[in-house]
DNA sequence: GCAAAAGTGTTTGGATTACACCCATGC
DNA sequence: GCATGGGTGTAATCCAAACACTTTTGC
């Protein structure tokens, strides 16, 4: 039946490889480590680990994203799986990647165990990593931007208190084209926002006024009427 | 640096899970098989196969297709991985789900060495599944869906030539309502399709033109201008 | 002629676009 | 006062929904 024994299908290994984007300066970045063991000794690659064989594909996500962050309890959404037989060197090993935003600001992301030196990358500039990195990468920011289209996923990225063009140039950085001021603030309209009294500070123009994402509001409107959101 | 060593890692299995779905009577269908071999024996299930140790995802997903149908050459989808530790009763099998859409009328699909009995059964209307196959089958269809509403794969379901009205049906059921007819002719006007001379025949009201996709030119269209196809 | 579905045109209101203009702050 | 971005209004246009109507076939 099989051109194998049942038992030699259970010589492979899983990992997971999460990568983690922010915005900051204007620019959507994404976390990268330096490795500093073998394979690939050095490369900038994707944080990533074995799964152990008890644990849930999820479950290692968040605990590498722990490990990397402290942070616990973020929005993970799984892109896709990658599984050339050769694309590690020390064996089998079928990749999951996940990915997760986070607020750049609100943490010290800390080199672990398997890297000693971390960097934010911007998206459109990420250079040559280690394994199939590349692919993996281009195909996780496609998906990023495709959520960004239809999920409220970009708050999870913006400080928590923000202003409209910080708003509207994460999708001009993301979607790589410039908006009418005006126009993005129409489109806009239908998303459930918090306006605070309070403004931008120490800018030499006009300060702006801060907004935050009123995600109650917006859970209430998903479940009561057919609302979906859309950029 | 791991709690157990690195060669323990490589006891694992993964599985390619390969749903077909089709188009026929106005409904959308899926593929099923029912097992001939425990464990879950006589249950329904999504065909699916255990992944060679040499052998990459997508070239595993391309085999359970050509034993199942004998196709080859049929645009592969992958959907999402499930990896729960205790899903397989077995061991420790993480599984990548795949899709593919083809024509129903087209071939015989065949029970394989797996199963002794398949059966077309609507995306509405799926009963009890083996493993986690209820989960997998779930999740893939809201992708389905998802993919309907951007890429032009409802083509691959349809007959080569076909009514616009079968085109609409499809649209109906897939997201459960009814259309304008004339609107939705309107919505469809960008998409390229070629109006064949010949006529629907047999039917006891006034027959319809028949269509087809013009994939060449759909192709054309996305490498040259900015096109994207949208539902 | 009648039933049934194919196929088309019109009106309306809401969204999208381009663009112009005013406002508040630091220096 | 001026530079810099914040913030808003308007008119033209495009698009989608609702609905009515005509056409072609079998019986």
């Amino acid at each position: 039946m099989y051109r194998i024994n049942f038992s030699d299908f259970f010589t492979s290994a899983f990992s997971v490889d999460c990568m983690l984007f922010g915005y900051s300066q204007g620019q959507i970045k994404a976390l990268l480590i330096k490795r500093a063991m073998e394979p690939y000794n050095n490369f900038w690659a994707i944080p990533g680990d074995l799964v152990y064989p008890d644990e849930d594909l999820d479950e290692a996500a968040n605990r590498i994203l722990k490990d990397l962050t402290g942070l616990s309890d973020v929005g993970l959404h799984q892109a896709q799986s990658f599984g050339h037989p050769k694309r590690h060197p020390q064996g089998r090993v079928v990749t999951v990647s996940y990915f997760a935003m986070v607020r750049i600001e609100d943490f010290n992301a800390k080199a672990s165990s398997w890297a000693d030196e971390i960097s934010w990358v911007p998206i459109h500039d990420i250079p040559v990593l280690a394994f199939d990195h590349n692919l993996i990468m281009a195909t996780t920011i496609e998906l990023l931007k495709q959520k960004l289209r239809v999920e409220p996923i970009c708050f999870d990225m913006l400080p928590d208190r923000f202003t409209l063009s910080e708003f509207q140039q994460l999708y001009e950085y993301a979607f790589n084209q410039s908006l009418d001021k005006a126009n993005f603030r129409k489109k806009i309209k239908h998303i459930p926002l918090l306006a605070h009294d309070e403004k931008q500070k120490m800018v030499k123009h006009r300060p702006a006024k801060l907004f935050s994402f009123a995600k109650e509001d917006y859970k209430t409107k998903v479940e009561t009427i057919d609302y979906q959101f859309k950029m």
